[in-house]
DNA sequence: CGCTCCTTTGATTCTGGTCAAGGCATGTGG
DNA sequence: CCACATGCCTTGACCAGAATCAAAGGAGCG
């Protein structure tokens, strides 16, 4: 059953036509796609499918390397569209799992060249949209790239309880993971061993633990010195209606 | 003197329209400006002002952490439009500098929206070459969580070769590169010493070498298989023409 | 000539990786 | 209900890749 009153995915689109709310409609007529955990959706280098709006649960970007490593690189939660480079690339140049159940709601080709069509405003926004995942994707490259082991985790698990709780899918200082320790190396360009051991770290000093598989918050504050962590970036703040609107006249 | 003929920036549009060429000249006939190398042309933190398209040279994007170090995220090369992320944000963040020469002309949010209003379609086929970008960051992620010092340093340099060449700025086995090595070190997550060490290891295996300020391979077959370079991700070969245009009906 | 910026190299340190083993929960089949 | 397997977490001992510190050597430039 998916919900009648507005999906995540509708987040932000401001205020629509009549017309409009009937494109996205039929965008999200299309049949529920269901996944268990740790699934492949779209496979790197083979040939692309259709793109996924995310409707529940949490999915994982990654990457291979010849010898089997994998980076991750970035989170796909719910409301988000997953798999447009397919517009660009005809393979594709990354992997894209699940890491719990996931519902994924298709978007074909041709359903979003519809939308190109009959909603250019619409696909604007959803473009526009997509500059946040860029942002974030600058920001993880900042993380592995200039931030030590233990800052690196804690920014991580940071930037996952500021976009969880913009979905409502956090407390104000905890929220379930769903990642292993050997997942959350893969994030952070570390080793899993390595990994315990920030976690130990951050335990031992009183900043966060983990209870079952959820992620507990003991110094908020604390944390976010130590990751230098600015949720701005998390948080695109001009109206996509605004820049696509007609002129006032 | 801006060129009369097909700037960089048109290459990839396919047929167009009159109207559409219109529109484009429209938004190449803004000023072009003038920027020395090392000048801040969008700052971090700062008021987003308009967006680029870059005529030529070099800029790069970057971000830094308050104690001053610094990523460098990415390379923007002619062609290519940077700041658009100022259709979402309303501050940058992350700055974007020269490192050459550089003439860009600006698009103003109301050029953009005009562009958008009047040429859906070409709107879109900007916002799907900026998947492209998205897919070098990814690279990026890569490179910087899950290969070595080594690898990275061969694998920056090959992607940057590939770029240069597609757009005429490469010979098959040298191209000028105006970055010193504490810059490398800023792309690659590294110390400047240390991408001393590197480039001396590339050297005396007979890799490749400096000459002057631009970078000679020696032995490009060996450098795409130490990096396990595969430029596939560099070239988008889906047609946005096809994507975006009418129905065949 | 004397800056300054960049490159190069050596010596040393340390962050994070590797290897190995044990613990603990869950699940499964006899 | 127990024996065993599996997957994940935890810890210790040791190692190595990259950082740090320090200094010297060019090259360009006012």
């Amino acid at each position: 059953m998916r919900p009648i009153e507005p999906t995540a995915f509708q987040r932000g689109f401001g205020t629509l036509s009549e017309a409009e709310r009937d494109e996205i409609r039929r965008i999200e007529a299309a049949p529920v796609q269901h996944f268990g955990p740790r699934r492949v959706v779209i496979r790197q280098n083979a040939q692309f499918g259709s793109a996924h709006i995310v409707a529940k649960g949490w999915l994982a970007e990654q990457k291979l390397l010849h010898d089997g490593r994998r980076q991750i690189l970035n989170f796909r939660l719910p409301g988000e569209i997953v798999g447009l480079e397919g517009l660009a690339y005809s393979k594709a140049v990354f992997s894209i799992v699940t890491l719990t159940d996931v519902e994924l709601v298709p978007v074909s080709r041709e359903a979003f060249e519809h939308l190109q069509r009959r909603s250019p405003r619409l696909a604007s926004i959803i473009f526009i949209r997509a500059f946040q995942t860029q942002v974030i994707l600058r920001e993880w490259e900042l993380n592995l790239g200039r931030r030590d082991a233990f800052a690196r985790l804690v920014h991580l698990l940071l930037e996952l309880h500021r976009r969880l709780r913009d979905l409502g899918m956090a407390k104000q200082c905890r929220y379930g993971l769903p990642l292993t320790q050997e997942e959350l190396a893969d994030c952070l360009g570390l080793t899993p061993v390595y990994v315990n051991r920030m976690l130990k770290r951050a335990r031992e000093e009183g900043l966060a633990h983990f209870e079952d598989r959820t992620i507990v918050f003991d110094d908020l504050d604390r944390m976010r010195q130590i990751a230098g962590f600015n949720a701005y970036y998390l948080q695109p703040d001009r109206d996509p209606e605004r820049t696509t609107a007609p002129p006032p006249q």
